[in-house]
DNA sequence: GGGGAAATTGTGGTTTTCCGCAATACATCC
DNA sequence: GGATGTATTGCGGAAAACCACAATTTCCCC
């Protein structure tokens, strides 16, 4: 019933009562969500990669490496995934530092099934918004590193509502030149005008 | 040593525990922080007005009115004051659903002063951030309030990049009249062009 | 030396934007 | 009826943006 690879939409289960793993990889499975599971902290450490879509069902308390511990690696890693811990022993601080480092969730077992089979959909929901909206942030970024110095210059300049005559002015160069840089800068962004320029670059 | 109305940056205390709101009150003063008291969640609710600025620190557990209706009260009417929740008998799934529910804050009494003080100025904090940025858009929903139908329908079709020829014939007008339109949208939006235009409105 | 990239510039022409000035038509309000 | 606001249109002229075609210079790499 295991499941491995940078599978979209899986959550992730990590917990070392191997009956709780079984029981939550059931209950994901009969409600048509892919799951993988994991007996420690460190054996999922060890197969993460960044491609991996989903998210984490985390217990607190684990032999060695501890859930927030984990959580605190994979962030450092670059890791966006949604993480929902689920635990037994939990207390209000924790609870509330848990979710001001950024968890999900904070679910105290036992639980209600439908409950945490909700807040997992929610959260894969989540983490496929946040994966599509960095997928575009990153396209974007690409685009903006293929400028040249100039072209970035003359960028910021049309951006800032300059005409071209006063951008020609304050960089000391001819009408023509910026025109060209423009040209160049619309070429690369993959826009026609300054407004798709400013939209694109407001993240809209 | 209690402050009353508009004041902006205010900790708004509500405690049925008069011995609670002068430690606090004290606490705040001590720490150069404006704040105010109310011995019931009704009192504050009677008094509050949208104008009021700061944050509110809450308890729980009070006669009649209790501090998560309070807050949900206070959210109904519009407040974004960010709340701290201070109380001495919180459990797990309370702390977690009021953090979700958008508490700034969710602290277990006895606390440390320094860390309550620090959220506190970290709240009113925010509370000055939001309430800038609320002003602002405020003021951009009214200016396009002020639009009308036609200008609307022009300004949306400039800000989708289209040539003024092309707008004319999608609303089957003249392009002078689309020039008319154009400038009069810049002139009640306050800017200069397309692009200003553009950014004023993903909210830059 | 040759090739490629980046920066720069000019010429001439076209398209697009901008706007003063003027006018008409319609609806609403006092 | 008069005043006001909105929508519309035309004319003529100026400014700004756009670009094909062409060219030169500099720097870096093979």
């Amino acid at each position: 019933m295991t499941e491995y690879g940078p599978t979209p939409g899986t959550a992730h289960i990590v917990d070392d009562d191997e009956a709780i793993r079984d029981a939550l990889s059931w209950l994901f499975k009969s409600r048509g969500i892919a799951s993988s599971a994991w007996p420690s902290a460190e054996a999922f450490l060890a197969d993460y990669r960044p491609q991996m879509r989903g998210c984490l069902v985390l217990d607190i308390r684990m032999e060695d490496m501890s859930g927030p511990e984990l959580f605190d690696r994979l962030r450092s890693q670059g890791c966006r995934m949604p993480v929902i811990y689920l635990t037994g022993h939990g207390d209000v601080p924790l609870a509330v530092q848990s979710l001001k480092n950024g968890a999900f969730d904070f679910i105290e077992k036992p639980c209600n099934d439908n409950l945490l089979a909700d807040r997992v959909a929610e959260a894969l929901a989540l983490d496929a918004e946040v994966n599509q909206r960095a997928s575009q942030q990153a396209s974007v970024a690409e685009r903006l590193a293929s400028l040249t110095q100039r072209e970035r210059e003359v960028m910021d300049a049309v951006l800032a509502g300059k005409l071209n005559k006063v951008i020609a002015g304050d960089l000391d160069i001819a009408m023509r030149t910026v025109e060209v840089h423009r040209a160049r800068v619309f070429e690369k962004m993959g826009v026609k005008s300054a407004v798709e320029l400013a939209k694109l670059l407001a993240g809209n």
